[in-house]
DNA sequence: GCTTATTTTTAGCTTGGGCTAAAAAAATTA
DNA sequence: TAATTTTTTTAGCCCAAGCTAAAAATAAGC
């Protein structure tokens, strides 16, 4: 059975709300995919009809196992093509989002697969996001926090974002802070839950709570 | 004004039309994008309407300056993203075609552009096919002609095809007739028109005159 | 438990790109 | 030139994926 490029946006909308949310609604499909109510139903329609999806109203879209398949090997196409324009081809990682948008409906598991040689395999898209392997096993980033829940005097490293919209991913490069980056926090302030990171090389930063509720990082013991 | 895959399908298609036949019929069109002559009618209709064609039943479609624009881009990304397929991605070269077609239509010239530098701003695609700049100029290959058309004691280098289908591609693979190879034209035979081509190294190839007639070269002064 | 608000579905329409079959136009042949 | 063949167009249809507006179903609040 073969999926169109729409087919497969639901999909991959449907996988996003039941990792994020537990449930996948209508209305919150119709918010993902930029569609109304009314095509979602059409469209879960279908999708339920050849098998990839399973649909009670009110009670939200499942992915059925073939569904699920699909939706990580979209997931896996999208954040090789991620990691090939930020580490091929220059891009920002801020501005590869719609592009891979684009890439991940084209091919089969061939061209993924030699990709992914190309790559190295490797194991994380450039917002610190875990790339499936070829056999679709998704591995946890391991122990990753919100930034917002370290405590003072903690050091630790961004591994990740939450959000990897263009404006906030804009944003931390304004204020220098990358994946891989180590930092210690230094202070939390009371007023506005600010709080202020200094970096190995002595640089603080002020970050918001806001900001650091939407950075991942993982403990360091230093 | 922004083109829909299938529109620029169609610019293509007259372009190569044109370009190999100096015309490009309703009913050529139909062969080359794989639909009825009646929905070429319909398409170029529409492309006429936003001023990508000129259309004069029976004389043939042209591209208009802007369409031919378009259809200089959609060549140069094809043949990038097919010099991408083999170089990087080892793919072999009668198995990229398919792949460069669903490509092409990916991003805009930002991408591009960034493509051909990652690539080191090829000339060539690996059928030996000239690759257009940023600015849509292609220059033409240096005297080319058929294999066909050499004369016995020639000697020439291979630079490229005129049939780049899987089962022609496949076929030179296995007489082991790549790009740059060079060779001596040993002998023509009266009966087929086949000949022997002998590499510097010694071996011997019989050519039959169907190949011959598909293989471009460059004569050289050996 | 009834009423109101929200969510979902239905019905019917639109657009893009395709199709077939029949009609019309042009080119070719006798 | 007239008849025939070929090419192109028209007319009317289909399908995928969207849409709006109104109806139906469910959930929430009083």
């Amino acid at each position: 059975m073969l999926l169109s490029p729409s087919q497969e946006n639901y999909l991959k909308a449907i996988y996003k709300l039941q990792e994020d949310d537990g449930i996948a609604t209508n209305q919150a499909l119709a918010a993902m995919v930029e569609a109304t109510p009314a095509s979602v139903t059409n469209m879960l329609r279908k999708l339920t009809d050849t098998g990839y999806v399973e649909y009670e109203a009110y009670q939200g879209a499942t992915l059925t196992s073939a569904g699920r398949d699909q939706a990580v090997a979209l997931v896996r196409k999208h954040r090789l093509w991620e990691v090939f324009l930020v580490d091929k081809l220059q891009y920002d990682w801020d501005a590869v989002h719609a592009l891979a948008e684009e890439l991940e409906h084209i091919g089969g598991d061939e061209l993924i697969n030699r990709l992914d040689a190309f790559l190295g395999h490797p194991g994380f898209d450039p917002h610190g996001d875990p790339i499936p392997n070829a056999k679709g096993v998704v591995r946890a980033r391991q122990h990753a926090i919100a930034a917002s829940e370290a405590s003072v005097g903690g050091t630790f490293v961004v591994c990740g974002v939450k959000d990897s919209s263009s404006l906030f991913l804009q944003h931390l490069d304004k204020l220098n802070i990358a994946l891989g980056k180590a930092y210690t926090l230094k202070e939390c302030l009371e007023f506005d839950r600010s709080a202020v990171w200094t970096e190995q090389g002595g640089a603080c930063t002020n970050v918001s709570n806001e900001v650091a509720k939407n950075v991942l990082i993982q403990l360091t013991d230093a």
